[in-house]
DNA sequence: CTGTTAGCGCTTTCAA
DNA sequence: TTGAAAGCGCTAACAG
């Protein structure tokens, strides 16, 4: 390990102290001479001294560092979200620690414990999981180390910044698409009803179908668990009685109208002349594969670069214009939901 | 901001010195009483005393972190692999810095800077380009920070570790496979040559094809880019004579092979009854998706976890037992190939 | 304009 | 078994 170049080294080349190099290393008070400035400078870039991070945080008590805590990365909608985030971190000369959770508390609660320790400037956190709040975000809290959630909610911490989709929304625009198209009976696959997504998404549905005047059959709404299987299973449990009493079918996330479609088409409905479906996410891929879900889009990019920026502007000390920011829906069409 | 507890108070909490704090927190010479050990460790629990990794990392010239850099985590191929890394890393006390390239050269300099300032403790690199060897790696290389490549090959660094896919022998066994399926003209779009895994599947299928005595007809084997719109071309340079001289096509990965599946069927014909098709990478989704390819499957989560294990034993000094592991590839028969 | 000095919080000899 | 003291490389008063 060839030993580092230190500030020290590059005091002696210049016959200076360490407190000017250090002046024009931080090109702080101007109060340097040029011709020393630009021998300095000069030096520097000759030998290729490179400040101690570590060092500089010790004193200043700031790392450039966040810590982004999210599910799992491998779910498209994440790995959206940790490429906008690491976007805006890199042009503004932070790095970001990459956690995987898997919804888990106890994970979440060691990435946490962890990111203190390495003394992260702020914290990006998103899941699923809000059945209870985190001990360890009241450490955070307490520490006033800046927090920004993405499309979480604590009750505890009403106040925390954070980004949002506007999931009743959006779950509004489908729902009228939807009834715009003529369909009166529709079945509706919820999330999870303990995320609070899914209720916002379940709530949105059900009010727009009141607001249009149209009664929602109870036995049309069945909970489902994001999965593709429970889509499947939902449908089995929306024909119990035989036939459908359904002409469309909406779905709180792609994946289980994709689960759906699949046991809609193995009964032998046609999708979408028999059943219109729509779903959420607009999980994208590569154009030639079918079917293809309308859908509304939850842009992950966005999220997680808004997020950032507002952890940033946070870190920096920077008065928050908005602690909440909450992001419209879009409705893509894709054609699985027809006229009747 | 609420100060953090230091050494120090421990130490004057406990009555003892803040080396015997020390000694106690990296619970080393066994050469402290066991009354003190027990007193400061309550105390420790009690306040929740947590030491300065920065404090800690300036002494030990360790920082238990790593940088993790890749084209682009949207990729499904580099989700699976950092999430490889993550696992790995957090099972053993580092911390991952991502970074996204995109491929681009002056990234992966700009990447390789921020992560010498940041003192990570090894690198974990990625990435298709290798047009050019990147000179940040021989500073690296230089100061004996470990570097582990990810499917990654350069020439000047011929002894740098690293995990490997198995690309040619892949290529082998699809167009063995292919091959077995009766198919004697067999269509190849390689990816672009300018990178060593499209240069080693196209020559495992060439060598394959030699091996079995099947002469290649060189209008048959035509250069794409990895993307989807480059297979679809390729079927156009390929049917430019007309009717298809071929009644297999294998892809240098599974993108291009969906571009050229539509191209096939857009122009009226059917697959796999036509033409067979296979290709390279085993991208899956939610099951109902159609059409599915048979394809080589390359274990990105094994190449990211196997990586970092060895980025590990060479960051605690360990030797290696091998520096360069290669993995071997799988079939996937998705049933795009039919028997002739 | 520049240098001296005192730490940041911790580990690690060296003594006691 | 424990403590005192010397730094790690840097920043930030405070002098000059």
């Amino acid at each position: 390990m060839a030993e580092p170049i230190t500030i020290k080294d590059i005091a002696n080349l210049c016959g200076v102290s360490i407190a000017t190099v250090s002046r024009v290393v931080n090109n702080s008070p101007k109060g340097v001479g040029e011709k020393t400035v630009e021998r300095i400078r000069k030096v520097i870039e000759e030998v290729g001294y490179r400040p101690n991070r570590l060092a500089q945080s010790m004193i200043t008590k700031v790392t450039h560092t966040i810590g982004l805590v999210i599910p799992d990365v491998r779910n498209p909608f994440f790995s959206e979200l940790v490429r906008g985030v690491e976007d805006v971190c890199n042009e503004n000369g932070y790095s970001c620690f990459l956690c995987n959770t898997d919804g888990k508390l106890d994970k979440e609660n060691e990435y946490i414990d962890i990111l203190r320790d390495r003394i992260v400037d702020g914290l990006l956190f998103t899941t699923q999981n809000n059945k209870e709040s985190n001990p360890a975000f009241l450490d955070f809290h307490r520490n006033k180390t800046p927090l920004c959630f993405i499309e979480r909610y604590v009750d505890e911490l009403p106040e925390t910044p954070g980004v949002f989709f506007d999931n009743e929304g959006g779950a509004a625009l489908l729902t009228q698409f939807v009834l715009d198209k003529g369909h009166r009976n529709i079945a509706f696959i919820s999330g999870p009803l303990s995320t609070m997504n899914a209720r916002m998404r379940k709530s949105g549905f059900m009010s727009t179908m009141q607001s249009n005047g149209v009664e929602v059959d109870a036995r049309l709404v069945v909970e489902g668990n994001y999965r593709l299987d429970s889509g499947y299973a939902a449908v089995d449990q929306l024909l119990e009685h035989g036939k459908p009493k359904f002409t469309a079918l909406i779905a709180g996330n792609d994946l289980m109208a994709l689960g759906a479609y699949q046991a809609l088409v193995e009964r032998g409905y046609q999708v979408p002349s028999d059943i219109s479906i729509a779903g959420f996410d607009n999980i994208t891929y590569p154009a030639v594969f079918r079917p293809l879900i309308t859908t509304i889009e939850i842009p992950g990019y966005k999220l997680g670069s808004c997020g950032t920026e507002m952890l940033i502007a946070l870190m920096k000390g920077q008065p928050l214009a908005v602690t909440r920011q909450v992001f419209a829906a879009a409705l893509r069409d894709k054609g699985s939901v027809v006229q009747i």
